[in-house]
RNA sequence: GCGCCCGUAGCUCAACUGGAUAGAGCAUCCGCCUUCUAAGCGGAAGCGUGUGGGUUCAAGUCCCACCGGGCGUACCA
């Protein structure tokens, strides 16, 4: 059970004893939480200033008092004191912080429970179009969905990480076109996915279309409109141009799986546009049948509650915006195609929550959706715009170009990698200069710690905001080997790894079978404290689907364990006793766990040794 | 025009959904490597949250107006 749960099930009979709306309990309970300034104690109870009734008399300090009266006697807290206007706060006592740090020892999950009530998601993750080379903008639905996948699975719920091709558009015109006039059949044969993509990147160059710009802006282009045909022709069933769709989706999938091999990210499912298409006219059929969706000027719209359709004049309906489903030209939308991968969804997982980890400017395309679907049957089910702000390069403008070519994610990736290594390499040197003990990794191992800590960086650096603001991508921020990155957190597993490894201390003892702890100083107390919150980390991270919440607790757990590692009187191989020894072994053990669980979570790899 | 999002140290971001003196990292300055990796630790300086009102015991957080920026607004996904 996590400590705030802990705290909350200790307060609740006394809250309910006292409070005069037994209604505004739950409320109460929730003004338990962590202490805003460590100086004030590791939690705060802050309900005693809504509780008292001022009107008659009531005054906050005087409540909190009774408050503390009238908890049951335990052995989790010491005495609560009450400060400023009545906040009550809290200490834990640090018997009971190491009985139960011990206690998550041998706990495979290190203290998260599984939900009480488990539930199956259908996250929608990644989306790329396929054809293109993946560009940065796929980078946050694919490293965000996935980390909310590992979450929620760590959680006990079903979870289904389901990829959303974009395989039945323009970028297939672009191929057609170019396989038709341009194709070298001898480099086809030899390696379809180069050839494909060197047809794709040659027709933009011909058509001009700047990198970054998306070939639908390029209107009056006449080698756009030549692929805008080829489109055309595919989705009307022109033999020759499915013949060679068929033909390009092996290598078009194939261009994707390395990056994500690359990214560890692992989708659970990959249906894309061209899945639904067959669907679209019979969801169409259905709508109109169920009298959700009407004709109107030649369209098949689908009005909101009020009978409003879509741009007319008036209001468009903030909450419930209408849509089409189907256009004048008889062709479908995307809304179509979404409302028939919602009942594919719902069919097939029969989910209780679909998730789309997609950038904010579809947020009124998602309200949308959401607002149609209910409207279709599928209100039961919790839909959720997990939304986030584009990227944009260190300059702030949209980071989407970079003079040469369309800008790639792997090519992004090596640069990482690359100043990881570089930055490594620096390091190693200074430390040589000062004449400090210096690990001598070989030419394998240096690749290998910059691969984990360049992929890691760019993960981390994502996955540590939460606004839905715009994103500022600075590769060379984001590879510092100091701060709040992901290079300190390897880092602090690698000490804690490093223990053991210089001590030839068998950790698996502190698994099956874990010491007492000892808590003897602050430096233990806090690493104590912070390894017992790794729950509450994960479920509000959970709770919100906001990842960074993660990365802020193994901000601090991180900092807790580097203070514990440079205060001399913590030294864990030369503690002053066998007991202390094996209490800081075990606690040094946890911190290795907790860091790399978390990390895992976040999808981020570690190293035993950097 | 209408709608959504955003505005917090020089820079990049937090602030647990209304709680105490608004916190971190980077950059800057000072100090620490004969003990488990200095990719580390300690310290200093730096913001009162775009502006003006309002609600509240309490506002960065809620409400109103304005200023500035981004995005979206049937038939591109």
């Amino acid at each position: 059970m996590n400590l705030l749960t802990q705290l909350r099930s200790l307060f609740e009979p006394a809250l309910t004893a006292l409070a005069s709306d037994k209604a505004k309990v739950p409320d109460y309970l929730g003004a338990i939480k962590p202490s805003s300034n460590a100086d004030h104690g590791d939690y705060q109870a802050n309900m005693a200033m809504a509780m008292a009734n001022r009107a008659a008399g009531q005054k906050p300090p005087d409540v909190a008092k009774a408050i503390i009266a009238a908890l049951p006697a335990n052995d989790t807290l010491e005495p609560p004191t009450v400060a400023g206007p009545g906040f009550i706060n809290l200490r834990l006592k640090s018997e009971f912080l190491a009985k139960a740090v011990q206690g998550i020892a041998t706990n495979p999950k290190l203290g998260v429970e599984h939900a009480k009530k488990p539930r199956t998601f259908v996250i929608d993750l990644s989306g790329p179009n396929v054809a293109k080379p993946l560009h940065v903008g796929h980078l946050r639905s694919t490293i965000i969905g996935d980390a909310l996948v590992r979450i929620l699975r760590f959680l006990g719920h079903t979870v289904v990480g389901d990829n959303h091709l974009g395989d039945w558009g323009t970028q297939f015109g672009i191929l057609l076109h170019g396989y038709k006039n341009f194709r070298d059949d001898a480099a086809f044969a030899a390696d379809p996915v180069r050839e494909l993509a060197r047809l794709y990147i040659h027709i933009r160059n011909l058509a001009k279309v700047a990198d970054g710009e998306d070939e639908e802006g390029a209107t009056d282009n006449p080698v756009m409109q030549a692929c805008r045909e080829e489109t055309s022709r595919l989705h009307a069933g022109d033999a020759e141009n499915v013949t060679l769709w068929q033909m390009f989706m092996p290598a078009c999938l194939e261009m994707l799986r390395p990056i994500y091999e690359r990214l560890d990210v692992r989708i659970d499912s990959t249906l894309g546009e061209s899945f639904y298409n067959p669907m679209l006219p019979g969801i169409v059929k259905d709508m109109l049948a169920k009298q959700i969706a009407f004709e109107s000027k030649g369209a098949v719209v689908i009005p909101n509650a009020k009978g409003i359709v879509p741009q007319t004049e008036e209001e468009q309906g903030k909450e419930d915006p209408p849509a089409i489903i189907r256009k004048r030209d008889g062709a479908f939308t995307y809304t179509t195609t979404d409302l028939a991968t919602v009942k594919h969804r719902a069919e097939t997982w029969k989910p209780d929550a679909m998730l789309y980890v997609v950038g904010a400017p579809q947020a009124l395309h998602f309200k949308t959706i959401f607002a149609q679907a209910r409207r279709w049957g599928y209100d039961s089910v919790e839909f959720q715009h997990v939304q986030f702000g584009s990227m944009l390069g260190a300059d702030r403008k949209m980071f989407a170009t970079r003079k040469g070519g369309v800008i790639e994610l792997m090519s992004l990736l090596d640069d990482a990698v690359c100043l990881s290594l570089q930055k490594y390499e620096a390091n190693t040197a200074e430390r040589h200069a000062v004449g400090h003990k210096v690990w001598e990794a070989s030419t394998e191992e240096k690749n290998e710690i910059a691969e984990v800590v360049g992929v890691g960086a760019v993960k981390y650096a994502d996955l540590s905001q939460n606004r839905t603001t715009d994103y500022i991508f600075d590769i060379d921020k984001m590879t510092n080997t100091i701060g709040n990155t992901a290079a300190y957190m390897q880092y602090a597993y690698a000490r804690c790894r490093s223990i053991f490894r210089e001590g030839e201390i068998d950790e698996a003892r502190f698994r099956t079978n874990p010491p007492s702890v000892v808590i003897s100083h602050a430096a233990e107390r806090a690493l104590a404290l912070q390894l017992l919150r790794f729950p509450e980390a994960v479920e509000a991270a959970a709770a919100d689907y906001v990842p960074h919440i993660i990365t802020a607790y193994l901000w601090d757990l991180a900092k807790a364990t580097s203070v514990f590692y440079d205060t001399k009187e913590c030294h864990v191989l030369k503690a002053a006793t066998p007991e202390l020894k094996d209490s800081r072994l075990l606690l040094v053990d946890l911190v290795g766990r907790v860091i790399k669980q978390a990390l895992d979570l976040l999808g981020i790899k570690t190293v035993e040794r950097m």
